[in-house]
RNA sequence: GUGGCUAUAGCUCAGUUUGGUUAGAGCGCCAGGUUGUGGCCCUGGAGGCCGUGGGUUCAAGUCCCACUAGCCACCCCA
């Protein structure tokens, strides 16, 4: 065979870029009415950057990556999440010279080495936004109802809003000692995996699908009962002004998420319809990370939509399938002439005009014309020429009207083209 | 990274069990049925290194092995 693209990167292909472009359009008007400007980072970063921001032991980081030496021997990576650029821009840049808070958005490939399926590629695209520098219960619930205001503006329905909070840096690790402490003396029902993550995330047992884990998990403590009042308070003000947005969610006191840097505030969009893949969007505060990369102290909080999976969830609409306004089917040569002049003339006037290049019959043009969903034919001969008058067949109810041919350009306009 | 399923025409799939003439269908595509009129219908036509490479055999789309890719589950996440 020829060369294949590289495995788990796909094509994006005509007919459904015009799925991708109402999505992104759709999220970049919304982001805009929320106040948010766009980044772009660049795809590469030094690696140093995600092992730092991400957590050396977290999945991403320490088997997903693609990490490479370039030609001056620096590890750089190709990002797997947006995050991480977009607060080393932040701090490079001294955005945060200027007060807060800063919204900031990107849309953009990222890059994860893992086996792919349907609604899980090599190389995926996300929406993703953050406010930098916003430490209140109201960012997280302007997040999030935005979130939810762009799912209902695509029309994607099933998606659940799932939330809890991981607590911070004052009661989170009270809480890990009481996993582990109750973990301790229960080890032997653990999976492998289970027992490595109770001394480096303890929090991720809670998570495992095991079977036994599971039920081990059960009795376990909640984070729910750890947190502090401020905590706790937080959570209760996001949810609050969630409910009254009139935007639904639930709380799961076991949703853990596989970032190191997340505090407090967690969420995922969660969706039936795409499988083991049921995340469509996810995130969650990180007060910590900007201070971690050498930045100011800068509350934030984040979160990305997956492209793919969104647009798994979209029916095609029949608004992205519009053909030409007109097209031109010219029979002989001079007739061919005069319309490869016309065309370009009416699409000056911005309106889409095709014709066939090649001499066939009208039949065949006429089928051309309907394949490519032509609102209009123009039929024009050398009689047509001559009378500076020709046919101009409307596709849809197959009725026909002369024209004077110096008309067109008005005509059409005044169709709406 | 682990396990399972799959790969035949542009697309969706028969044919593989029990190896044996020119590998089929539907849809799509092209042309004709109308001296210059699309969609529906009828007729005809084009289009296939049967994923790639190796092996078994007189003979492989069919059996065996490897590779590649897709799908499903695990892991994890968008």
């Amino acid at each position: 065979m020829a060369i294949q693209a590289v495995r788990g990167m796909k094509d994006l292909l005509p007919p459904e870029a015009p799925k991708w472009r109402f999505i992104e359009a759709t999220a970049r008007e919304v982001f805009g009415s929320f106040g948010f400007s766009e980044i772009r980072t660049p795809i590469l970063e030094r690696t140093e950057l995600f092992a730092r921001s991400i957590g050396e032991e977290t999945d991403i980081v320490s088997k997903e990556m693609y990490t490479f030496e370039d030609r001056s021997g620096d590890s750089l990576t190709m990002r797997p999440e947006a995050t991480a650029g977009v607060v080393r821009a932040f701090l490079e840049n001294k955005l945060y010279a200027v007060p807060g808070p800063h919204k900031l958005c990107t849309i953009g490939p990222m890059f994860r080495h893992e086996r792919p399926q349907k609604g899980r590629l090599r190389q995926f695209h996300q929406l993703d936004c953050e406010i930098l520098d916003d430490a209140g219960p109201q960012g997280d619930a302007e997040l999030l109802v935005m979130a939810a205001h762009l799912l209902e503006r695509l029309g994607v329905r099933q998606v659940t809003l799932v939330l809890n909070s991981l607590g911070c840096p004052e009661c989170r690790p009270v809480f890990k000692q009481q996993l582990q402490d109750y973990f301790a003396g229960r080890q032997g029902g653990l999976c492998e995996d289970c027992r490595r993550r109770l001394a480096t995330n303890p929090l991720r047992v809670l998570d495992c699908k095991q079977e036994g884990c599971k039920e081990i998990s059960l009795g376990a403590p909640l984070i729910s009962g750890s947190w502090c009042e401020s905590c706790g308070e937080h959570f209760d003000q996001v949810k609050r002004l969630l409910t009254q947005s009139s935007v639904t969610f639930e709380t799961d006191p076991k949703l853990v998420r596989g970032l190191d840097y997340y505090t407090r505030t967690a969420f995922e969009f969660k969706t039936t319809q795409l499988g083991a893949q049921d995340a469509v969007g996810g995130g969650g505060r990180y007060d910590g990370l900007v201070e971690a990369l050498g930045g100011p102290a800068t509350p934030a909080i984040g979160f990305a939509l997956g492209v793919e999976r969104l647009a798994l969830l979209l029916e095609d609409r029949p608004e992205w399938q519009q053909g030409p306004s007109l097209f031109i089917a010219a029979l002989g040569d001079e007739p061919r002439d005069w319309a490869f002049g016309a065309a370009q003339e009416l699409r000056r006037a911005g309106i889409w005009v095709e014709m066939s290049a090649a001499a066939t019959s009208l039949k065949a043009q006429m089928r051309r014309a309907n394949k490519l969903g032509a609102s209009r034919v123009l039929i024009v001969g050398g009689e047509e020429l001559k009378a500076g008058i020709a046919p101009l067949k409307d596709m849809a109810n197959g009725e026909q009207e002369d024209l004077p041919l110096d008309q067109i350009v008005d005509r059409l306009k005044a169709a709406g083209a």
